[in-house]
DNA sequence: GTCTATAGTCGGATAGAC
DNA sequence: GTCTATCCGACTATAGAC
């Protein structure tokens, strides 16, 4: 048994070696793809953040297109760790028989506000640009996030819709009207550029990111608001 | 005279020589920008799709950096015979000194139909293809860009809002308000891949934009129609 | 003016030393 | 297991033939 515990002990070393050198080079990965693209980043740039010999992404991920694969499989987690809970309550939330509207309205309001945040550390900037990446010129890996992230985001969401309009999850057809309503949202980071400049901002800090959430957050009241109405006036 | 005729001519023979070799080039580059982005656009590639030699770039553009600042020209000029009209008209309605708000409302519905409206033509794709990566990826040439349409198009859209539910095309901020209106179009530009996942689309075909351009307007209504309502209200 | 052939650079992968 | 030194392919740019 001494024996095994020590063949044990190795192996915990070796593995928190290896989940140590794995761990640093997809944090640095996550930075340089998203600063750079999959394309233009390089596994030379990617070694040198993490302190890695150039070698070492070859051993641990097979290669380039692996180690992106697994930034990717990171990110959905990371996400998951954010929001996962939310989503879990929404969805538990449309599985009962009635659904208080206040409380879709709620749930859609909290994902708005986590599709507004933005951060200062470098792991989720990274990861905001590679979302972001993917979402306009999906590589092979989209896949995984649509299934792991967004798809779940946007069938929650387009119900939640529902809910509070209609009174009925499955009521006709929300999911352009929801696309319309999270793209409020995600203006500020898909067109980041352009709302710098045109708001003359260096930056997108805490105060600014107030700003946006609560115009984002009142119009969104306004079309939700808005369709209620019309729905109990006239039944559509 | 005769001699100058000559000369004249032959210099014309020559410049639409250039300037078709340089239109050619264009179109092709502004296809491949558009697919792979610069950096993992190639020249050859470029080259092969105009049917020109690989020289013919550094040739006519001194590069392929040159040649992208040339595209973004050219994008400039393309949209500004597209919109230019409209933005112009818009600009000179609100240099007036009343403004009658339904009009106001049909060059913001304009630029909103205008933001969503898709083509089949392989150069507006690649056009719209290389402005989406500017905004979440500027480069260099961002300026030209901005500064050609994207600015216009920013400042002129928050007047209209603002004289729309206001009645005073410099009443308060409406920059973050047009821009998440803005959004709501865009975001079926930038988050094509999702919505074609969610919606179970193959493709973005007329029929489809349709009922994109109906949601978007509908939705921009109720934001306008709900500001207005509670301005009269209240004042704010 | 136009093109081919090539120089020079850089990135990903890997063989082999330790 | 870890790293360095090197290979191979692909790219841009250009010199020089026609």
């Amino acid at each position: 048994m001494r024996l095994d515990r020590s063949i044990r002990e190795a192996a915990e070393r070796i593995d928190t070696a290896r989940s140590r050198a794995r761990r640093s080079l997809l944090r640095a990965a996550i930075e340089v793809f998203g600063e750079a693209g999959f394309e233009s980043a390089t596994t030379r740039e990617i070694a040198k953040r993490s302190a890695q010999n150039s070698a070492a992404i070859a051993y641990y991920f097979g290669g380039k297109a692996q180690l992106y694969e697994a930034v990717i499989e990171h990110v959905v987690t990371m996400i998951n760790e954010r929001i996962g809970m939310l989503l879990q309550s929404a969805e538990r939330f449309l599985e009962k028989e009635t659904w208080p509207r206040e409380q879709a309205l709620s749930f859609l309001q909290q994902m708005l506000e986590a599709s507004v945040a933005n951060s200062k550390d470098p792991e989720i900037v990274g990861i905001t640009h590679i979302i972001v990446r993917e979402q306009t010129n999906p590589s092979s890996a989209f896949d995984l996030l649509y299934k792991g992230v967004l798809g779940r985001l946007q069938r929650t969401g387009t119900r939640l819709m529902a809910v509070y309009v209609t009174g009925d999850p499955d009521h006709a057809d929300f999911r352009l009207r929801f696309h319309a309503l999270l793209g409020q949202a995600l203006a500020f980071r898909h067109a980041r550029a352009t709302i710098l400049r045109s708001a003359g901002w260096k930056d997108i800090d805490a105060r600014q990111e107030a700003a946006i959430r609560d115009v984002v957050l009142d119009q969104t009241l306004l079309i939700l608001d808005g369709l209620r109405a019309r729905h109990k006036a006239t039944g559509r």
